[in-house]
DNA sequence: TATCCTTACGGAATTCGTAAGCATG
DNA sequence: CATGCTTACGAATTCCGTAAGGATA
């Protein structure tokens, strides 16, 4: 058994079982890839994969026991890769952190600008997409922190960190009669709206709150972030429902906005790390930044206890 | 990085640093050893041990991080090759038991009977050791299953599930004084005694009794087992005090027993496993047949929750 | 027929054990 | 001076990539 051999394995679980794309990811050869996966189905006295023909269609059942194993010996060789670099150059190496657009484009810039300057031979990665995407790519081990509100709590292999409280607000350009008189979800109901796509920035408290209420919204248009919602909104095609982070009356010079937590509720954005990471004191560094309330203890204990 | 490296510094952790010893556990030159453990450090970056001037002495800070991935890495491992010999050959293979003294001679036995009887291929090894002993032989992944009532519930890395509870009883020969009348803490303390080691059998509890009580009761001999207690009861040396269990008014015709749970409390047997080992399926099976209210599911449960 | 996996083969790199060297208690 | 780690070296093994073969959509 050897590591490459376990590599081979997970890249082709992860690659729907196509060895030359596999050959390509590890940089060898596609036999070689075959080959390493079939010493460790010899060595293990299982079939992993299932064949149809000679092409690999999909996991035995043995696999799919399989392949967790497999999967945590090499998040562990990972850690063990991670802490020698923790030690021996204690503040270079790199972050990765993947973040919603909200997140990326409203929350992260200053904790971002306070890492760059306190660990300038860290090289930062910040990668965008979808509360999903920011999961998949924790799990993946592409990404050593997540920052997001939706969906991130429902994964298992994740731990979720609360870092702040924040509300959506009504936005609307200036003048428009809906920031006159009281905000109720009745008003908003009959003007034309405009806010995030499903699965994005808290749009489900947004459609719960119309259903409880037992009101239709219409959403004319659903975009992925802020900055398009308020581009519509400028144009005159409907109110605007964003996070407040995203309004800023500095900037949005031809809008006004409203705080609509009342209506909505609050929303608690989360930060993400997979469970059983080794994080490096700079990652640490950074999650306090950007949370104050947390520390590296609170981390590591929402880590230990599952 | 590959897993003899890793092998090789777990070990040297374990014996004490001893490089020449850790080649003989790993049938391979020492030459060789020292070389792995170099290689590993290289590669990381770090140095694990501390060497005074050619000798191994002890871990590093460094190597005080890494060693946990390391074990953790070789758990997989060795999950992964008890995986494949599940499905390969679902019903041979090894398990391994350790216990104490009482649980091995009066508990195990008749789970012991049925699982050779439904397993007849699987090599069932018996260990005995005091509970700390049988604590760390799960951690070492020398033993599966670990039967003690003692120290168990203790250790971080194991997880304990209770599987029956059972009193002590008072043992003396028969027409003995104390076995007439009212059985009370201050007639016990008035005799001397014959019981468990500390550290033994619900030794704890009753040394609490008799504290609690403000009682000092005198232990004249102190004993890992109930069968030496039980002979030197027998021989008049005084009162014994033994697991309920331990006593069979069949076979030890020359003495008689009291339920004595009224005065010492009830103890719970716990059975331990290490916390995130891959169970073969015969495991599961003496589990459920040891403590009937277990089952696999109660298994994974109680180790999924930390 | 294009894609994709397996088998075959030969050169290169790695691995490992023996023997010798050296430091320490 | 016995124990224990390191270095040196050569043989054996393993590893891996190229090239050819065969199956499937």
């Amino acid at each position: 058994m050897n590591f490459q051999q376990l590599r081979s394995v997970r890249e082709a679980a992860r690659r729907g079982f196509n060895l030359t794309e596999v050959a390509n990811t590890l940089h060898t050869s596609q036999p070689g890839v075959s080959r390493q996966i079939r010493e460790l189905e010899d060595e293990l006295g299982i079939e992993i994969f299932v064949r149809a023909g000679k092409r690999l269609t999909g996991l035995t059942p043995p696999g799919g026991t399989v392949l967790p194993i497999i999967e945590s010996i090499l998040q562990g060789a990972g850690n063990l890769q991670r802490a020698g670099r923790e030690f021996a150059r204690q503040d270079t190496g790199t972050l990765s952190i993947a973040a919603t657009h909200s997140q990326a484009r409203y929350a992260l810039p200053p904790a971002v600008q306070e890492f760059r300057q306190r660990f300038p031979e860290v090289q930062l990665r910040l990668h965008q997409g979808s509360p999903r995407q920011v999961a998949e790519m924790l799990l993946s081990g592409e990404a050593d922190i997540g920052i997001a509100t939706e969906a991130i709590e429902q994964y298992d292999g994740l731990v979720a960190l609360p870092c702040y409280r924040w509300t959506h607000c009504v936005v609307a350009p200036a003048g428009h009669p809906v920031l006159e008189g009281p905000l109720t979800l009745e008003r908003l109901a009959r003007e034309p709206l405009i806010t995030y796509d499903h699965g994005f920035t808290g749009r489900r408290r947004i459609d719960a709150a119309f259903e409880d209420a037992g009101l239709a919204a219409q959403v004319v248009l659903a975009a992925m972030d802020a900055d398009v919602i308020k581009a519509y909104v400028e144009l005159g095609m409907g109110v605007g429902l964003v996070a407040s982070i995203a309004f800023d009356p500095e900037r949005d010079l031809a809008l006004r906005g409203v705080d609509a937590g009342a209506l909505f509720g609050i929303n608690v954005t989360q930060l993400a790390i997979k469970r059983g990471s080794f994080l490096r004191g700079y990652t640490y560094a950074f999650i306090e930044s950007f949370a104050p309330g947390l520390d590296a203890q609170a981390v590591d204990r929402a880590m230990a206890d599952a």
